[in-house]
RNA sequence: CGGGGCGUAGCGCAGCCUGGUAGCGCGCCAGUUUUGGGUACUGGAUGUCGCCGGUUCAAAUCCGGCCGCCCCGACCA
């Protein structure tokens, strides 16, 4: 491709949006333009990007005896009611009616629309297992899109669905597909983990996420250095009740009592104006499980992990109460509630209270008075007022013990969700009546799985953590073009017949090459490279050709070597195919 | 949804407080120049100042409403 004939509007300037690197030199660069918020055009730089990462996808998921389809965008209201949710789902669903006044939503997923289709054309045991793929745009109507494609609302993802006749095959499927991502996020050339995860509002048992490594990423993994478990901190489970070690000594302490906290609504607050640590102020959150509400008691300088409340209360759901359940229930507005003299429900039932296995074990602390701008201090668990159970809650720490080791302490890193497989069980295919028979005649609903990777933001990540303030750096098996051929003075007949035949000899050794052939001064075309991120370059220029060389670039490394002419495209085409180039 | 900020040329911004000719840099077009890391000079084109309404002789500027975008928080296969 040439540059003269191409389309690859850069930018010198980044558009004030952009904060992240990814964000900026995917503008830049002029990969991508904002339509909306959350929404992008792809031009023909990002669109090439997006091929390369689909290919590798593909090839991976083709290799595994996955099979490609492509199913709608939009999708009616009825499968979603027939799973649940329709009603479940949330306002990240977008859902529009047509003129028929029928209800449809775009698809943020397709579980619904490929178990419909499983349903229906497979019967039997003999037909299966089988796994359908993939790649398409999706839409989620997310509350706060950001960091351009990183969370968009429209985005591409591969999304594979796997139907088995038992648990045992579907075990396979699903390890199938975890080898085909390793193998996948290693051919894009990204640093990455596999993650143990929670299955969230998809349902299913066992859960994976392929998480890349930056600094920038929204997940928080804990990873122990001992055993190398992994785990996404929402769900990462501590070794033992060892907090809450030190026994209580009420003795010695008086009766609690209130003290009057005027401005003081944040635990760090109310510590330094009482003059205690944060973690002798224990913090009473008001969550709702499943619709009961339901106090839950933390250390001051811990947070809750609702991934973990919700799974030690074997709930389908739990969230914060909202400000009026809190003073419903607390008598005080939001910020001084307790665990001492809390109000029955609206039922009349007493409010359950449930406790940090940190908190157990604590004497003379503080906490809300459940009334306006008062705590109590020297409460003594147990004596002022009783737990129901102590639970495993809080969002585990850098340092905090390994549970699957017996002196692994963890530690934290940040990442990128660049992929997520799901074992499913028969949660769909139960509720949609996705069945089959068996080799005795027996009808039972399939065993599903279903993988998802987000392919626009692969590239993103890939940015993330390939990057300069130069621009990108891509890995060459995604990157736009592998080499590009930079002549640097094209009124130059040398310059462009030996610029030409580069181009020429690159594109007949197979290589993906831009030529730029544009009439720009050397300076424009060096930082366009840059900036685009092409991974070898080779300079054509006047001076060193006069000497019958001419200089190759590693965008990667920057190093800078001098060839002769006639050996530049075959020392470019062998160093691409070692990267993994095509 | 709560808090904050922004909306003026393709991009980055000034002007608004104190109402009166719409500006700067980059980019773009023409020409000259330059030719190994965003060259210099000359000339030029480009704006419903986010939208609607109000105040006023006069609104980018003041007032009201709406819309859009960004950031923080809550949310998130």
């Amino acid at each position: 491709m040439r540059v003269s004939r191409y389309h690859m509007p850069t930018l010198k300037e980044a558009p004030k949006e952009a904060e992240l690197a990814s964000h900026t030199f995917l503008l830049r660069g002029g990969f991508i333009r904002q339509l909306a918020a959350g929404i992008y055009d792809f031009l023909p730089l990002g669109v090439k990007v997006l091929h390369k990462v689909s290919n590798i996808v593909r090839e991976e998921m083709n290799r595994k005896g996955a099979l490609e389809v492509l199913l709608p965008a939009v999708q009616p209201a009825e499968l979603w009611q027939e799973s649940g949710r329709w009603q479940h789902y949330g306002p990240e669903l977008l859902r529009v009616v047509d003129r028929h006044k029928r209800d449809f939503c775009i698809g943020p997923t397709h579980e619904e629309v490929i178990t419909d289709l499983a349903r229906r054309d497979l019967r039997s045991y003999r037909e299966l297992p089988v796994n359908m793929y993939q790649i398409q745009a999706k839409f989620r109507d997310e509350i706060k899109p950001r960091g351009g494609l990183l969370r968009g609302r429209e985005f591409i993802m591969k999304d594979a669905y796997s139907f088995d006749a038992d648990a045992d095959g579907a075990r396979k499927s699903y390890q199938a597909m975890y080898d085909a991502y390793c193998a996948i996020f290693r051919r894009c050339g990204l640093d990455f983990r596999v993650v143990e995860a929670d299955t969230g509002n998809i349902g299913g048992s066992m859960s994976h996420e392929f998480q890349v490594v930056a600094e920038t990423g929204e997940d928080y993994v804990l990873r122990c250095p001992s055993c190398d478990h992994t785990v996404n901190q929402e769900m990462a489970a501590l070794r033992g009740p060892v907090d809450g070690a030190a026994s209580a000594d009420a003795l010695g302490i008086p009766p609690f009592e209130p003290v009057h906290t005027p401005d003081q609504k944040s635990v760090e607050d109310v510590a330094a104006f009482l003059g205690v640590t944060t973690s002798q102020v224990v913090k009473t959150l008001i969550c709702v499980a499943d619709g009961e509400p339901i106090a839950v008691l933390l250390r001051g300088d811990h947070d809750l992990s609702d991934v973990k409340l919700r799974r030690a209360l074997g709930a389908t759901s739990v969230e914060l109460a909202d400000d009026a359940t809190v003073e419903k229930v607390t008598g005080a507005i939001v910020g001084f509630a307790g665990p001492v003299g809390l109000k029955p429900t609206a039922s009349g039932k007493k409010i359950r209270i449930v406790a940090d296995h940190s908190v157990n074990g604590l004497c003379d602390i503080v906490v809300g008075a459940n009334r306006d701008y008062y705590h109590f201090r020297h409460v003594v668990p147990g004596r002022d007022f009783q737990v129901e159970k102590f639970l495993d809650v809080r969002n585990a720490l850098a340092g905090d013990p390994c549970p699957h080791c017996a002196d692994g302490a963890y530690s934290l890193f940040r990442g990128i969700e660049v992929g997520h497989i799901f074992y499913l069980g028969t949660k769909y295919s139960a509720a949609m009546q996705c069945i089959f028979q068996d080799i005795e005649g027996n009808v039972k609903p399939m065993v599903m799985g279903c993988y998802g990777i987000g392919v626009t933001r692969i590239m993103a990540a890939a940015i993330e953590q390939n990057h300069d303030e130069r621009g990108i750096k891509w890995p060459v098996p995604i990157a736009p073009f592998e080499a590009a051929v930079l002549a640097l003075q094209v009124a130059d007949p040398n310059v462009s017949a030996a610029a030409e035949k580069l181009y020429a000899d690159l594109q007949a050794a197979g290589v993906d090459v831009l030529f730029d052939d544009r009439d720009q001064r050397p300076g424009v075309k060096f930082a366009d490279a840059d900036l685009v991120g092409i991974p070898f370059q080779i300079v054509a220029g006047a001076r060193d050709l006069a000497e019958g060389l001419v200089e190759v670039k590693d965008r990667r490394t920057g190093t800078r070597e001098k060839v002769p002419v006639g050996e530049a495209a075959g020392i470019v085409a062998q160093r691409v195919r070692e990267a993994g180039g095509q």
